[in-house]
DNA sequence: AGTGTATCCTGCAGGC
DNA sequence: TGCCTGCAGGATACAC
């Protein structure tokens, strides 16, 4: 579910909530949700202090003292709640581990389908993890150029590619349909046949599409909510993903979905030509 | 290297 | 109403 614009807005919602607040005590009502032994998660996390909140791709990392990580990858349908009321609307539906803070509060990890994971990390563990990320999309110093050179040499196909969280982290089903759609992309081409303006517009694109959904809020479908709960409103501006059948905005042909690698891809066959600006995949 | 398939789970919408 | 099928913002492991 959640992808980078709906986990940077939790991390925007939990940092200040959480941040220089300690960590009393934990509560695993549904240990399958834990990356490693449950002994070993809690001896790490109690009595610790949260010294900050950042997102890396689609994971959320909660700083502890020390330097030690919660990282916390939210799956389908996780959510991560800030001191949410414990019955009546808005409490958690299927809590998996639950964070008890010294001043009574609580951070709950919530999670119906329990795709999601929860790890918590030495310094040690938390580079190597990170470092088999890919680049951050949204950094400064994240250009066409970087693009470009990821992209090359890559036969599989372009919305693969953009899910692979090796290449470029932080982008899902969703906003790989949808930069692809902007972008004028058919998602089953080969990644290394992009032309040159093609990864210009892709980047733009992608960038484009991230920024705005973070600014609303991120997308809820059905499950996604924020730190406090609440839903995104990007939604509505989905211009590709979820449309099946109605009218591409851009020149009326029916958005069409077709299946491969396991995933529904959403395009217009109208605007997003499967040969490319020239045929071919590039290849010599 | 890349692809299709299956797996982990639950819930919901749609067809009959 | 109830049953069945398909589908879902993710990640990984497997055989080919």
């Amino acid at each position: 579910m959640p992808e980078l614009p709906e986990v940077e807005t939790i991390v925007r919602g939990l940092r200040p909530r959480i941040t220089d607040r300690r960590i009393d005590a934990v509560e695993v009502q549904r240990p399958d949700v834990l990356g490693q032994a449950e002994e070993i998660f809690r001896s790490r996390t109690k009595g610790r202090d949260v010294q900050g909140v950042s997102r890396r791709g689609k994971n959320v990392v909660v700083e502890l003292d020390g330097g030690s990580v919660l990282l916390v990858n939210l799956g389908m349908t996780g959510r991560l709640l800030a001191d949410p009321p414990s019955t009546g609307p808005g409490a958690p539906g299927h809590p998996a581990v639950e964070i008890r803070f010294d001043d009574g509060g609580r951070l709950v990890y919530d999670d119906v389908r329990r795709f999601g994971r929860l790890d918590l990390l030495t310094p040690g563990e938390w580079r190597g993890r990170s470092a088999s990320l890919g680049r951050e999309p949204l950094a400064d110093a994240f250009g066409v150029e970087d693009l470009s050179d990821l992209l090359a040499g890559s036969r599989s196909p372009v919305r693969s590619w953009l899910l692979d969280q090796r290449r470029v982290a932080g982008i899902g089903n969703i906003y790989a349909n949808e930069a692809l759609f902007r972008a004028r992309i058919h998602p089953m081409r080969p990644a290394r046949s992009l032309e040159r303006a093609e990864i210009g517009r892709l980047h733009g694109a992608l960038r484009e599409v991230l920024m705005e959904a973070i600014a609303d809020g991120g997308t809820t479908i059905r499950d996604y909510r924020d730190a406090e709960g609440e839903e995104g409103s990007f939604s509505p501006r989905l211009l590709a993903y979820g449309r099946e059948d109605e009218p591409c905005p851009r020149c009326g042909t029916p958005i069409r979905r077709i299946v491969f690698g396991n995933r529904s891809a959403f395009l217009c066959p109208g605007c997003q030509e499967e040969s490319g600006a020239r045929g071919g995949d590039g290849a010599p």
